[in-house]
DNA sequence: GCCAACGTTGGC
DNA sequence: GCCAACGTTGGC
């Protein structure tokens, strides 16, 4: 069996939570994407992403979305030990700890860019097809194409 | 704060 | 297994 070519992804993630600046003051820039609780983006994860694919990290739910850096699969999966902590804001009262539900993987920030927001996204006709520009998207985490992932890079680092 | 879109839940 | 109700996401 090949291995796939080179991917790339979109995660977003809220930056009052965990923002790229946040992410690369971590230890080895390193962060642990806790808090997916979503079946189409836990499989991604578990079934798609390979150490050292690319990732632009999107910033949500703030004054200015876009991609704001760009970071890669520092891991494989491991289970999401915060599904069972009652106090945490992503428990899941129907995980059991012999049958986990939710997987993480780790993200290392690579470096801190300008945001990228949604309408220049939107004025790239190159762009058109991505899933973060769709009318109610909600997946937060989504397949990038190569062709997408070097306009952006492009774009971002020129 | 609004509201469209989507995933999940639960009654039947 | 259907599907209406509900909760959440997330841009604006």
């Amino acid at each position: 069996m090949t291995l796939p070519p080179t991917r790339y992804w979109l995660m977003k993630s809220e930056p009052e939570d965990c923002s790229i600046d946040d992410a690369l003051a971590a230890p080895d820039a390193t962060v642990p994407w806790t808090g997916v609780r979503n079946y189409q983006a836990r499989n991604f994860m578990r079934d798609g992403m390979q150490v050292g694919d690319g990732v632009l990290f999107y910033h949500s739910s703030c004054a200015e979305p876009g991609v704001a850096g760009i970071a890669r699969v520092a891991s494989g999966t491991r289970v999401d030990t915060t599904q069972f902590d009652p106090a945490s804001p992503y428990f899941d009262p129907k995980s059991a700890p012999d049958k986990p539900r939710w997987l993480l993987l780790d993200v290392q920030a690579l470096r801190k860019t300008r945001v990228l927001g949604l309408a220049e996204m939107r004025e790239q006709p190159a762009l058109a097809a991505m899933r973060v520009l769709q009318r109610g998207n909600r997946l937060s985490i989504t397949p990038v194409e190569p062709g997408e992932w070097e306009l952006i890079t492009q774009r971002l680092l020129a």
